[in-house]
DNA sequence: CGCATAGTCGAGTGATCCAGTCAAGTATCC
DNA sequence: GGATACTTGACTGGATCACTCGACTATGCG
């Protein structure tokens, strides 16, 4: 069970934006030279973002992307359900018609939904703020204050 | 991100198993039967629990398997890492190497981890035996006592 | 208006993994 | 020794991943 490269990267290139509100729409080919992301593969990422309503896309020269919605207000649980779709499915192979023993299915069901419910709660509880306070504060040390 | 049907396969295998403590080896066919499972599949998966040290089998006629520690002292999250190897991997691309903004990846991370280990802990919180009440408590309306 | 820039979209590809199938082998008990 | 039962490995069609590529479209500037 794994989490793809594209919630990393989708969820990076949402950090790569939050770090640079205000400044205007940041262009995809720049947050691919910050975070080394394949460009065409980034562009595709970008899109679903963009669908999932998590950033806005201004095209044409000086065009670029920038978040929808302030960084306290996307959570990482909104970037990986519009990266990859729900979170901890079970697809049960090719039986799932075979009405044997239904009662010990429910019951690993149960488990995998209470799963489930503990880690987008997780999930939920951290926002794009969050992670870029937790960054600055990393890098504290070496910060000037006026 | 899911989880595959060899979880769920395998953890229906173990709480057959668990159900039927001490009435000898449980054959394979008998849980095919009962779980509607496809045995040769089946049988792929009770190797994969036997090599983690979950079940034990018995060969020869008369054969089959069964739990080699009580069902309070096996957990889901023993199954599933018996099954699926490790929770939440991010094997992150081709670009894993690119030295570009290591932090930002660095933070992604974290929070991956982090929910690994709530999921760990979850799962390593609910045992066998659990569920065997579980599913007993369900129908004890139809119960009878001595 | 025309052109370069920049973002959008969809098709395609090799690699890997799933879920299952099949055939052959091996151990055990009667 | 033979039937039973579990073991093992090879294989397959389909799906998904992580890109790659090429064409399309919208925009702003001269």
């Amino acid at each position: 069970m794994r989490i793809s490269s594209k919630g990393e990267y989708g969820l990076r290139a949402l950090l790569d934006l939050a770090q640079r509100v205000g400044e205007g729409p940041i262009q995809s080919h720049d947050i691919h030279l910050r975070q080394g992301i394949d460009e065409n593969y980034l562009n595709q990422i970008l899109i679903l973002l963009r669908r999932a309503g998590l950033i806005e896309s201004i095209r044409g020269p000086q065009g670029g992307h920038r978040l929808a919605r302030p960084p306290s207000q996307i959570t990482v649980l909104d970037a990986l359900l519009a990266l990859e779709g729900p979170l901890l499915t079970f697809d049960s192979g090719r039986d799932a018609l075979t009405p044997t023993e239904p009662m010990d299915r429910n019951l690993v069901r149960e488990v995998w939904d209470g799963a489930r419910e503990i880690l987008e709660r997780y999930l939920a509880s951290i926002t794009l703020e969050d992670l870029c306070q937790r960054k600055a504060q990393r890098s504290g040390a070496m910060m000037y204050y006026i």
